[in-house]
DNA sequence: CCGTCATGTCGCCATCCGACGACATGACGA
DNA sequence: TCGTCATGTCGTCGGATGGCGACATGACGG
C-alpha cells in the first residue's frame, strides 16, 4: 500500500497532473515548470519532488539546472499505463489544452530569460510574449548553450 | 480538470482504496464495507459518497440496506481501466490480502448481526467469528431472506 | 575565494480532509 | 402510529497538505 498510496497521492494535485502533463511532451528545467504553473519556486520544487520521490518522475540535473521528465522505468511498475491513462483524460479538460498553448509559449523564451524575469518578480511573463523576451536574451544565451 | 480530479482524490486514501479492492468481488452492503475497514459508520458513509460522486461506485438501495458496487459505466469514462491497475498493484499490497481475508469472514456472518453487533459497541467482530455468530442470528434472518 | 544564480530545504500559515459522535431520514414491524 | 434499525448528514477536532518567504546548497564566472 505504500507506493501505490504514494502515485495516487501525487496525482490528486490539479498542479502535479499539469506538471505530469506537460513532461509527456518532453523534459523540462524547473523554471519552465515554475512559468507553466505560476507558483513560487519553493512550491514548484516541492510538487517536482514529491512526484520523482513517487517514482513517477526521473531528474537529470546539469551544472546549476535541473530537467524532469516521466520516469523511464515506468513500464517496470506499470507506471506508464497509468500516465497514459492520466494524460488522456487530462487531454479533455480545458485547463490542460490551456497549458499546452502557454508551454509552447514558454519554449520559445530562453530558460536564461525565464529565471531572470522570475528574479525580477514579473510574475507572468508567458502570458505576454510581446514583449519580444528573446530579443534581450541573447546576451545571457552563453552559458546553456549546449543544452538544448 | 473536475471529474478527473474527483477521480484521483478518490483513489487516495488508503480506506477509499481497500473498498474498491473489496468491491471487484462484488457488491458489498455498508455494514459489511464499515466492518471490513474497522472505521465508524459516518466515516465509512462519507467514504461511500464521495467515491460514488467520483463516478467510481453504483448505489442500489434496498429498503434499510444500501448496497455498493463499481461503476458499471465505468467503461464509458476508460474508468475500468484505472480500477484494474489500481486493484492489480494493490493485490501485491499485504494490506488488501488481507482485507481479502477478513472479508471472507464477514460474508460468513449475516449482515443483520453485523449490524447488531456494531449496534452493542463491539468493534472487531470479524477478527472473533469464533463466537458461533451465525447461531443467534437464525431470528433476524427473516427480514432480509431474498437479498443476495 | 567570492559573488551570483538555479535549485533544494525549512518554517510558518491557511486550508483541506479524515476521524468521530450526535442527530436526521426513511423503511420495516408491531 | 410508534419504536427500531440501517444509513445519511452535520458539526467538530486534530493532523496532513499546499502555499509562500527566507535561507542553505552547490555550480559557474570572475
Amino acid at each position: 500500500m505504500r507506493s501505490l498510496l504514494a502515485i495516487t497521492k501525487a496525482l490528486s494535485d490539479a498542479n502535479r497532473v499539469r506538471i505530469v502533463c506537460a513532461l509527456e511532451r518532453g523534459e523540462l528545467c524547473v523554471c519552465q515548470i515554475q512559468e507553466l504553473l505560476g507558483l513560487a519556486h519553493s512550491t514548484t520544487s516541492k510538487h517536482l519532488s514529491l512526484l520523482a520521490a513517487a517514482g513517477l518522475l526521473d531528474v537529470r540535473k546539469e551544472g546549476r539546472w535541473a530537467y524532469y521528465r516521466l520516469a523511464d522505468e515506468e513500464a517496470r511498475a506499470g507506471l506508464r499505463e497509468v500516465v497514459g491513462w492520466l494524460c488522456r483524460q487530462a487531454a479533455q479538460e480545458k485547463h490542460v489544452a490551456e497549458d499546452r498553448r502557454r508551454l509552447d509559449a514558454i519554449l520559445r523564451i530562453p530558460p536564461e530569460e525565464l529565471c531572470q524575469l522570475q528574479a525580477n518578480g514579473s510574475k507572468s511573463c508567458s502570458s505576454a510574449p510581446a514583449t519580444r523576451a528573446g530579443a534581450r536574451s541573447r546576451r545571457a544565451s552563453r552559458t546553456r548553450s549546449k543544452a538544448t
